[in-house]
DNA sequence: TATATAATCTACTAAATATATAGATTATAT
DNA sequence: ATATAATCTATATATTTAGTAGATTATATA
């Protein structure tokens, strides 16, 4: 399970991929309001997702977030990454947060490890090859 | 990401399938030490699997637990789905555990339901086609 | 029938993670 | 100067994860 936290950053992003080709900041307060997330939680979202380079900001009056480049370079996986952090089922098969799983001896000869790859290639497939643009525009379908 | 629990099941299920022509009860203190999972976590673990049907047990002298079915009939599916819970990524794609998203106004024109749809899918297709024979004799590949 | 064995049940505990909230501070346009 | 809107700091609470301790029950066998 994705966590609510991503869910509403995707929906935030969402907000943003409609308004992009306008170029106009778009308030915290009216994605909170429009997509009903609370909004001391969603600042904080947007902060990381800013900080991780997928949104820019403007401080006070005419103020608010923009996306720093246009929606159909943003991957899913890109956004769940910075979130949720790890995409892959276990540590082992990570790309990005590779770990040695703590209770187990030998990756060559783990037995679930190869499952675990599977799943994790298959995820990857669909996550990186979907952008921010591809969930607004629903009916053109990606891949 | 997978729990270390479900792990556990899966690596304790994996001596049980590699026991099972022998039919012979097998002891969890020897499953416990053979894969290094503490032994009073693994009780529990076995003890839900035996409860949904997976394990069989017995008591006493010469006791332990044994596979319930032969194990190319146990999907890895099934095993995650006792231990974890849902494998779709929102309450909303899951087959065996749906739900109703809290966070969302209408499945029909969400936005992240799609993808997450294909995620279910892919995700399913593999873990519901591999059985615990399939984990145990990695060279077979599945489907 | 007594005994050792091995699963089962009941009840905790500690740490981490998820999901927020409150209030002060800083930058900026007008 | 002022209002605006993001940013920073500090909590708070609930749930989940991962595990432990000890008593109880069932069973084979001597």
């Amino acid at each position: 399970m994705i966590s609510k936290k991503a869910k509403y950053a995707l929906k935030a992003l969402k907000v943003l991929t409609k308004k992009f080709e306008a170029n106009e900041p778009t308030l915290i307060s009216d994605i909170a309001v429009e997509e009903k997330i609370p909004k001391k939680f969603l600042e904080a979202i947007l902060l990381e997702l800013r900080n991780q380079g997928i949104l820019k900001s403007q401080k006070g009056k005419g103020g608010g977030y923009l996306l720093r480049t246009p929606p159909n370079e943003v991957s899913v996986a890109k956004v769940l990454r910075i979130i949720d952090g790890p995409i892959a089922p276990t540590p082992c098969v990570s790309v990005n947060f590779y770990g040695k799983c703590d209770d187990c001896e030998s990756e060559e000869t783990c037995s679930i490890r190869p499952i675990m790859l599977k799943i994790r290639n298959a995820s990857l497939e669909i996550y990186e090859n979907t952008s921010l643009l591809d969930l607004v525009l629903k009916d053109t379908i990606p891949l």
